[in-house]
Order: C-alpha cells, then structure tokens, then sequence
DNA sequence: TTATTTACCGTAATCGATTACGAAAATAAA
DNA sequence: TTTATTTTCGTAATCGATTACGGTAAATAA
C-alpha cells in the first residue's frame, strides 16, 4: 500500500527487465508496440509514477532553481517571485525560495544549502557585499542571475530597473511642476539600486541648473516612522524644501502624514512623490506619485534569462544585462506639470 | 574545474575506499583519528560538498517541502509564506513554492509533480472542490496539511483561523456601535473560509435579535470595482444599510469610495469594516477597521504541525486542527463602541 | 605461546532511474 | 536454403552517497 512502485516492479510482474520499462515507458523506437502498450497498461495500473530524485541523480539535472531573496512577504518580491514562478512553471522546472532577512552569512548558507540540493541555477537579489560566494557558485558552473539588487561580476546576467532614469524621472517630474528645492530620502548608499535613485535625483537637479544642497539628502528606512522623522528635520531648516522624491514609498506616506499634520497642503504648498508603486500609494484618498517597477515583468525576464543560459548550446558564454525602465506614475501627491 | 568532486575522487587521491571517505566525513566511531583528519582535510582542500541528491535517493527524504497556494503575491500568503519558511529552514528544509491561481486543474499538477520530486511534505491552501487528488497524496503516505483554506479529510491536520468568529466579531463590532441594518459583501460561500464568515455575521445578527434580510448580502469579489457595483446596489434600496461588514478589504475599499463619492459621511452615517488586515488599511487616511488573520502565525502554526507530524514515530496517527483566533482591528471607518 | 578481542577498513549491495553494448529472434534479401 | 539486416530486449554500468557484513592485523588476555 505504502511502498511506491518502481520500474522493477512493473518488470517483475511482466517478466521483462527493467530496462525495457524505461524504454516503453519513454517510448523509445527499439520497444515492440505490444510491450510499450503493456507495460504502460500496468503502469497506470500500480500507479506508478517516476521519481524524478533518481532522474536528477542520474542526469545530473534537478529541475530545481533557487530564488534568494530578503523576504518574500512585501508586494515587490511577492510579485518577483509570482512572475519567475509563472515563467518557470511551464518549463518543468520548481522554484525553491530561501530568504536571507538582508543577512549576508544567512545569505551565504541558503547558497551553500541550494548547491548542495544540486539546483539547476541561482537566481537572486543579493544582500551581500563581498563577491566571493558567488564566484564559488561560477567555479561549480551554476548559473547565477541577479535581480534588481546586483553584483557587477563578469559573465553573469542581471535584470534589474534602471534605478538612475527612476530617480531622474521623479525629480524631473518635481521640477517640471515648478518646485527647485527638492529633498531627497536615501537608502543605504552601499546598495546599487539606492546609489543609482540618488545619483539620477542629483543629475537631474543639474541638467536643471538647480544646486545640489547636501543637507536636503536623509538617509531614512523603509518605514513610516523614519520618513516622519525626516521630514519633522527638514522642515526645522532655515530655508527648508518644498518638495520630496523619496526612494520609498513607505517613508512617502510617513512624510506625507507628518506635513498633513502640520497643515501643509499636498500638492499645493508641497509635492512628494515616492518609489516601488506599492498598492496603497494608489488607494489612498491623497494618492501619491510614484515610479513603476514592473516587478511580474522582472521576474519573468529573469526567468527568461536563465531558459536562455540554460540552452545556450555554444562554447562563448553570454552575459546578459536586461535593464528594464521604470515608469513615471502621477497621481494626487503632486501636481500636474506646468 | 567544473567538475564536482565526489567521494569517490577523495577515496582515489587517498588511496582508500569511498566508505571510509564517508563514514570519516560523518564522523563514525569505526574510523581512525588519523584518517578522519586527512580525509577532513583533502576534502576541503578538493572543495568537496555532499550531494544531497544522491542522500535523498538513498534515503528516501529529499528535505524538500511542497507549498501549495493561488498565489504568491498577496500579503496574506507572502506573510504565510515567510512564516513557513522561517520556521522549516532551521530544520534543514527547503520549502518549494507553487501557485494555482486558483486553479483545480493546476493544482492537480503541481501535486503531481511535488509527489514525482519526492518532497517529504505538502503543504496547501487549497482550491480543491474534489478529494480525489489528496486521497491519493495519503495512499503514498506523504504528510498533508492544510492552512486557511482547507478540506475536511480523515487523518489530516489543518491550521486555519476561526473565520466563523472573525465574522461574528466584525459583525457584533457594527451592532456595538448602534447599527442594525448591516450588508454583508460574501465571497464565494463554495469556499469554506468565506461560507463561515458569512454563518457568523448571521449568528452574530440572531444573537442580537435582528432580522437576517438576504437582500443585504451581496456576493462579491475581492477588488475594488465589485464593491463600488455592490454598494451602489445595496444604497439604491427602499431601505438601504447603515453598516458593511466584507469579506473582503477590497472590496470594502471600493465601497468606501464610493460611499465619499454620494457624500455618505464614514463612520458617522455609515460603517465599513473589512477582512484580512491588508497593509493599506492601516495606512489610509481614514483607516479601515478590519479583522486580522496572524498570517505569519498561521505559517509557522502549519510548519510546526508539519514537523510534529513528522517526528512522530508513534503507530497512530495524530490528527490536528490548530484554529487561530482573529482578533478586531477598530479603526476610523467604524465608530467607537457606544 | 595461543586465544580472543578490538580497531580499522574494504567489499558489495542499495536507492530508482537511464543507456551503451551486445545478443537473440524475426524478417528480408540472396 | 543461406546470408544479411532489422527488430526487440537483456546485461551491466552509471549517477553519489550510505551501510551491513566480513576480513585482517594489531592489541590484549589467557
């Protein structure tokens, strides 16, 4: 009853070998059409079903792909992952998702545990800051894809936003409805991504021919809390701004609550705008401009990459860089352009 | 280079055999300090690392388990998700993510191909209306759990949360502060979750002596446009409702707007209250008082029965049904208690 | 000196599939 | 009828680990 059934046990019970199960059951040329037609009968009849461990083990193929991500219970990495697993499905192939929390040993073991559960490819957004984990992964000829937050390593794909045009957009998008003092809230400079929203936020301000004003830049968490704080320092300065791109959406919202609390008008007398297009900026009564991006999008080109890597017959190995462009979206939260 | 290392090439390269190489690497009794510390040593220097593969076949558990739900990218599964998958990787397990879309004939698949890769588990919010396939997943002694939505299955474990109360409390909350004529938004009552909060709103209504009207419920899905529809129905009524309690907090979002657009003042004119705590109904100007499910709770609730049901080594099967209790969120979309 | 134990390690089977090779049987060609 | 060619299927190796069993030599006991 409990004991699964095996090829050997199909062969047992027709009197043939097992390799000719195989064979039927593949349905190779060098099987008689009554056998195949037999042992598949008794096949459906045992209920069998191949154990796809021992395929792996044998071919050397899991048809297992890792995903590595911070935590996979926030929109974006929710949707990234919804959209490599849509992409992948079809192809056979399960997706194993691990979550690091943005800790780099818990990073490191989900790699070292991933490879050793002979997985097919690595897929990842990175919280790491050294290269040396992925190179282990390049040396085992697994391939490894990241999304959005990356390592510039040679030979090794990414997908991710154009970070730069995001924060560009969203600043050119504040100056276009006549603001020039302009505040920024950072993340951690040291991620890619965060890096690249500020350094768009400052080109912008130059190709404008508006001065770049350090004091006007906070490094602020991902959360309420800490974009209230924020805004509550800016709005102390002499000459305080009169505009915000924040590279969050949830520190948006805590400055917005804040200046609505001290009866500053939005968009009238203060325009933000935010980052990532979580669902509630649109929900909101004040709904708040934001930038698109297209985390589905990014996971299936993920995944789209890796197929491709996978079937990549030829000797030279691709390297691939899909940066996909992100989109400006307006809403309540700042005014239409002048 | 590419090459993975085997024990087989530690065995070659230290001229013993392959079940020395793995009884020194399990650090076995029957093994001299001397060779233990040389095959330690070259293994690392070969960057030898164990094929989980191979150990799987061998020993019939391949550490992985399957995670069966519609989708992943809501808050309630991403929550449960994290939650599953926080608790099983200290155990050593990888958790495989599937989704469904709600789809039988998908599920049916991805059960299939879970039992083919020999998880040692499944793990599943399902969209079942049949039995047959999980009758089959029990046949090969594979341990099931359901969590959130579930089917009533001899000998299987489930987590849910008490839906029949969440609906009571939502419901007594309206009557609490002075309502009476109070709509229901219902989802698919096919679907046991949404049948029970619908049974509690009912009782909740007997319990207080007012009359069920049928008329105030309206099936619904769960998204904004189909709540508009609905309130626009319910208020077109000869006696309209005062209160909504939905099933849905989409769906009560969309009433909401709605209700702003007529002018209906919320919560002095009428009351909405919804389900699940989804993060924008706590960041919403006038924030939506709601019910909250523990998502990550339920996660780590349903990977804990999982272990239990595992390490029980007892002839008898043990069969849990873990029920959380939901607990009442009040915020401004309903008045305080009177 | 002989018997017995212990420590250490090799042999070979096993998990469940696939497949290169070769052999027997069936058929076609001479 | 004999030879050549297919068709069909069995034998055994392989993937990379674990482990029951057995054997040898050294250590200890008698």
């Amino acid at each position: 009853m409990k004991k699964k059934t095996t090829i050997y046990d199909i062969a047992k019970k027709l009197n043939i070998t097992a390799a000719t199960v195989s064979r039927a059951l593949n349905n190779q040329s060098d099987v008689s059409e009554a056998t195949k037609e037999l042992v598949l009968k008794t096949a459906q009849k045992m209920n069998y079903e191949q154990n796809k461990l021992a395929l792996a083990l044998k071919s050397g193929k899991s048809n297992n792909v890792g995903v590595i991500v911070p935590r996979v219970d926030t929109n974006f990495f929710g949707s990234v992952i919804r959209g490599i697993e849509q992409e992948l499905n079809p192809h056979g192939y399960h997706i194993i998702i691990c979550q690091t929390d943005g800790n780099e040993i818990k990073e490191g073991d989900n790699i070292e545990a991933l490879l050793n559960a002979q997985v097919d490819g690595i897929l990842i957004s990175t919280s790491s800051s050294k290269n040396s984990i992925f190179e282990r992964i390049l040396k085992k000829d697994v391939p490894l894809i990241f999304f959005d937050r990356k390592k510039s390593l040679n030979n090794v794909s990414s997908v991710t936003i154009n970070d730069f045009n995001g924060g560009y957009k969203a600043t050119q998008h504040l100056i276009d409805t006549g603001r020039t003092k302009i505040a920024h809230f950072s993340g951690d400079t040291n991620i890619e991504i965060f890096k690249d929203r500020f350094l768009g936020y400052k080109q912008a301000l130059l190709d404008n021919n508006i001065d770049y004003e350090p004091d006007y830049v906070v490094r602020t968490e991902s959360n309420l809390d800490d974009g209230k704080k924020a805004i509550k320092k800016l709005l102390s300065m002499k000459n305080p701004p009169d505009a915000l791109f924040s590279a969050s959406d949830f520190a948006a919202l805590g400055a917005i609550q804040q200046l609505k609390e001290k009866g500053i008008k939005i968009p009238e007398d203060f325009s933000v705008i935010g980052f990532s297009n979580e669902p509630f900026t649109k929900f909101m009564e004040l709904s708040i401009s934001t930038i698109d991006q297209f985390p589905r999008e990014m996971g299936k080109m993920t995944a789209k990459v890796f197929l491709e890597q996978i079937n990549n017959t030829e000797k030279v190995k691709i390297e691939k860089k899909v940066i996909l462009e992100p989109e400006l979206i307006i809403r309540k939260s700042t005014s239409n352009p002048l």
